[in-house]
DNA sequence: CCAAAAGTGTTCTTTATACACCCATGT
DNA sequence: ACATGGGTGTATAAAGAACACTTTTGG
């Protein structure tokens, strides 16, 4: 028997991997986390982190897993995004990948390569390598997922510092949505959704009115979904 | 060589299938097409329609053809919904599945069973028999996104016939929001939309003012949604 | 004092909500 | 004629958009 052949089916099967679209943001644009690949195919190309799913494990422990052991990343909130089936994305054969995604906020974590990764790095949205697979039009249903949801749900606070300014927000849903908003508007707003929690800082070192820094009312917010009530912006 | 085990593999793999939920209205109720399957494991009890991938087909692919072979049904637009990934969820093995989605128009289609199918039927969702695997979980899932989605796309008309009056637009509306509207400001806001053509002709038959037919106005509404515009109700 | 950006208030327009009323159709 | 539900109008309230003005900070 060759040992290197020991899973045999009667019917073939594809391989499914595990994708994560990391987003994360530096106060100015919108960036998205990517591994060097060091092995074929597309050894050297840019990547989302990823691999194959494991029997014993759901298709988002495996992201979480390939997410930690690529670049380091823990205890990351992911949901899933969707599945890219077509035959021929790989040139390994047939694969299939459930991709998920995830906001964070980067200043919680670092960014380190690892396992099949030669490196790990942030790219801003305009300044995007040429990507391994289909990555780049995973890459647009992710960027087109967060577009639409962030009208909807506050996921814009998942890539914030646990305090932050309004200014901060709104260059956050300006950068994600692309467009000007009215400042004074959207002050108003944001407060009137009641989920904001006004702290007793203000940022310092500026030459300039300092803004007030602000935490999200996380409690509030489930307490509100609970009852069906909807965010919008 | 074991003639009935003749895919092998370095590494195992899960099973791959795809399911479709299929959604139609009978005027009053939403319903939900299920089949009677045939075979082991669940014989007897109720299931989408679906099953196992082929390795030249994609998922959605997939989802058509098994939904075809085992209902009949052809040329239906599926939308995926959610990939299911835990294990144990099949007793035949590590199964993930693909889910799809898809709103048709009842009358356009005869459902007759085939394949591993005793019987394809429609059920209203509050009469929804013990269904087999985790597919009750699927449902929630594609309730809670057609739920989620019909009011900002017009997702409705794709219930309903080629002409239609606005009552039975609301009703439908109200069906899948599980909310009472006001008649009157349905109506208006409804017309406003732009996206209607009113026809020659009324709804005959009926001990009081005919209501008048509508169609949707497709082609207005793709040019509209190119440059950006959101649809609401 | 000045520049720059934060924060507040005011006006105007648009949209939403709640109904009163009229209209057409079959019995 | 009347019951039934379709269709129109209108008044009020709430939300959104535009923008003038005031406040705070560092230089």
């Amino acid at each position: 028997m060759d040992s290197t052949r020991e899973y045999c089916y009667k019917y073939p099967r594809p391989s499914v991997t595990s994708d994560c679209i990391i987003f994360g943001f530096d106060g100015d644009k919108i960036r998205v986390l990517l591994i060097e690949r060091a092995n074929e195919p597309y050894a050297g190309r840019w990547a989302f982190p990823g691999g194959f799913l494991d029997m014993d494990e759901s298709a988002e422990d495996c992201a979480k897993r390939e997410l930690f052991e690529e670049t380091g990343l823990k205890n990351v909130f992911i949901e899933q995004l969707y599945t890219f089936t077509q035959p021929g994305r790989d040139p390994r054969g047939r694969v299939i990948t459930i991709a998920y995604y995830a906001l964070i906020k980067q200043t919680d974590y670092s960014i380190t390569a690892g396992d099949d990764a030669k490196q790990a790095q942030w790219f801003s949205l305009d300044e995007i390598p040429p990507l391994a697979f289909d990555h780049s039009r995973i890459l647009q249903a992710a960027i087109s997922r967060i577009k639409g949801k962030i009208r909807y749900q506050p996921i814009g606070f998942e890539l914030l510092n646990e305090k932050f300014t309004i200014p901060e927000l709104q260059r956050l849903y300006e950068a994600i949505l692309g467009v000007q908003l009215d400042r004074r508007n959207f002050h108003r707003k944001i407060i009137a959704t009641g989920l904001l929690i006004q702290l007793d800082e203000k940022k310092a070192n500026v030459s300039h009115r300092a803004p007030r820094y602000f935490s999200f009312d996380k409690e509030k917010y489930e307490q509100l979904s609970r009852r069906g009530f909807n965010f919008e912006i």
